[in-house]
RNA sequence: GCGCCCGUAGCUCAGCUGGAUAGAGCAGCGGACUUCUAAUCCGCGGGUCGGCGGUUCGACUCCGCCCGGGCGCUCCA
């Protein structure tokens, strides 16, 4: 229900307290519990209901029960909006709503249209994203394809909620990693060449490796000289750029673009001026040569080296530095997406966040788990160190980039994920992404032949008192808890709850049209069902457009 | 050894800051197309919520201890 409705009720039953006790029936106390209503689970127990007789029962002493029949004796009208009310259980009041507060919400999704479910949570603030994030030493793979669609997605629903959101992605082009990259380029230069060379263990053993070095010989034929510091330096450059840019377009076609792309490089002496800050600022220290970041002191439980005993800075204090900069750009908050490889290393970059100068809570890490393949009832098998991995791309070309992201987005981000790959490709009522697009479609069909008839959504006021059968208020219902929905995954940050609302929604609207007709009733009768009709295509279409799949016109 | 995540129907998973008889999809079985798309709908079976304690009017949910699975505990990134 409305968030407006609830909190007329709420008011009700507060001013039946008073009423109560103006009358003696209950004893007056200045301190009364908050009103919570919430949802019931069951019919019969009415639309929502409340526990706060029982939070009453103490500063009351009196039963529940006695008090729960009290309050639901003395209810004010509450104009159409309530129908009746009932004690229930222990002392819960359930409240029965009328229609009419039902057609609000249809009132409300006409006249919001795509903005139904905007919120102010955000309140303006800046919100900075960071996802995906991949080292730039190969294609993306499944699990960053998980990241990238948990990233995108909430990015979707911070900005619905009112929040001013960017997408960032932080490329590790310096490093090890990328000496490593630059090697295994050169080895298979060498073996194309006819020349001895072995890729080591730490070296990339995919086959792109050896397209990148086809490639870049192909650009340059002067690498079929000998190997030089100059050759080197061109391969690892261009395989950077080449995997960077091939990056770039399968996000995009995987239908998610970054604001920015942040080149760990840039950095440059920023890091060391970060250091000497966190040292002015009395958190650093020397030892065994090392200078360390006092990261106990919030919270870790070791403190961090900064820079090596050689001199050089640790990858920590570039991720600092970068940390630094994002903050300096004056951003509210941040979140971090990360692999769950990686989560011994949120309590030292929030520490760090803590010793710039910023609240706890100012940056949040959140963890995506691993994402198992699963074809023919087996799991596909995947090494990294082979350089066997299923790659974004190889996904968006097997099952399609809505089914894949409508699959990424339908678990709890902190869960397991299995893909079922054979079930992302089908193209029937089992794969709960066509399940959801065909509604969509058939409601489009519907809003087709009613034109086609002459038939049109009516722009001004419409009498809504057709829509009282069950199934149809169940639909309404439904789509009144829309707002709360958006908030919801906002606020906890997880994207799943749409997925599941979108199923539950389309099974409403197909029980719906199986019962009912649209078109050819009565002019009133079917200009009501059109208007909710358009209402269910309206919401199903804004969370397709949060999951940044597809809402189809014909299927 | 320490820390984080997970354990719910045959399978994959929900379960909203503690609420009433724990849900959905898939798989299985049985029905429904002369009507706006049957890519759909309706019905049926299926559970010691990993285990044991604790907190309270009430626990899948909170706390403690175990069991099982995953991951992390570098002057690697």
């Amino acid at each position: 229900m409305l968030k407006e409705a609830r909190e007329a009720l709420a008011g009700s039953l507060e001013k039946s307290y008073h009423l109560a006790a103006e009358l003696g029936e209950l004893p007056l106390v200045s301190q009364l519990p908050e009103i919570v209503l919430e949802r019931t689970r069951e019919k019969k127990y009415g639309d929502c209901a409340t526990n706060w007789a029982m939070l009453l029962a103490r500063p009351l002493g009196l039963p529940p029960r006695r008090i729960a029949e009290t309050l639901a004796r003395n209810m004010p009208h509450t104009d159409g909006l309530l129908e009746r009310t009932e004690v229930a259980g222990p002392g819960f009041v359930n409240f029965f709503l009328a229609p009419g507060a039902w057609w609000q919400t249809l009132r409300r999704i006409q006249n919001e249209g795509s903005h139904f479910g905007d919120s102010a949570l955000g309140q303006g603030k800046r919100l900075q994203i960071e996802f995906v994030s991949a080292n730039p030493t190969g294609p993306l793979n499944v699990v960053n394809a998980r990241a990238a669609t948990v990233g995108d997605v909430l990015a979707r629903i911070a900005e619905k909620s009112g929040y001013k959101v960017e997408k960032e992605y932080y490329i590790n082009d310096e490093g090890s990693q990328i000496e490593n990259l630059g090697r295994s380029v050169e080895v298979r230069l060498l073996e194309l060449l006819g020349r001895d060379a072995a890729l080591g263990e730490d070296d990339y053993h995919g086959e792109y490796v050896k397209d990148l070095a086809r490639q870049a010989l192909s650009e340059n034929q002067q690498l079929a000289e000998e190997p030089s510091e100059k050759g080197r330096r061109f391969l690892a450059d261009f395989a950077l750029g080449r995997i960077i840019a091939g990056q770039k377009l399968d996000l995009a076609d995987f239908g998610v673009e970054f604001h920015v792309w942040f080149s760990q490089k840039s950095l440059g002496d920023e890091i060391q001026k970060t250091i000497d800050y966190l040292a002015q600022k009395g958190y650093t220290y020397e030892k065994d040569g090392a200078v360390w970041f006092a990261s106990q002191r919030f919270g870790d439980d070791q403190d961090r080296v900064l820079v090596r005993e050689d001199g050089r800075p640790t990858y920590f204090a570039a991720d600092v530095t970068y940390h630094k900069n994002k903050l300096d750009r004056g951003f509210d908050f941040l979140i971090n997406i990360w692999g769950p490889d990686h989560h011994g290393y949120i309590t030292r970059l929030k520490a760090a966040v803590q010793a710039l100068g910023y609240p706890e809570g100012t940056l949040e890490v959140i963890l995506v788990q691993l994402v198992t393949l699963v074809e023919g009832g087996r799991q596909v098998r995947m090494s990294k160190r082979a350089g066997k991995l299923v790659s974004l791309r190889d996904l968006i070309e097997e099952v399609g980039r809505d089914a894949a992201r409508f699959f990424f987005a339908m678990r709890h981000r902190d869960s397991h994920l299995e893909f079922d790959l054979d079930l992302a490709r089908m193209q029937t009522e089992e794969n709960p992404l066509y399940y959801v697009q065909y509604a969509h479609a058939r409601i489009c069909s519907i809003l087709r032949k009613g034109a086609e008839a002459g038939i049109f959504l009516s722009s001004g006021e419409t009498d809504y008192s057709p829509l009282c059968e069950e199934e149809t208020l169940d639909l309404l219902k439904l789509l009144s808890t829309f707002p709360d929905l958006v908030q919801e995954c906002a606020q906890k940050m997880e994207p799943h709850h749409l997925t599941r609302y979108a199923q539950d929604l389309a099974s409403a609207f197909h029980g719906f049209y199986t019962r009912f007709r649209v078109l050819g009733e009565e002019p009133p009768v079917t200009h009501a069902r059109l208007c909710l009709a358009d209402a269910v295509r309206l919401v199903l279409a804004e969370i397709c457009r949060l999951l940044g799949v597809i809402a189809p016109e014909h299927m």
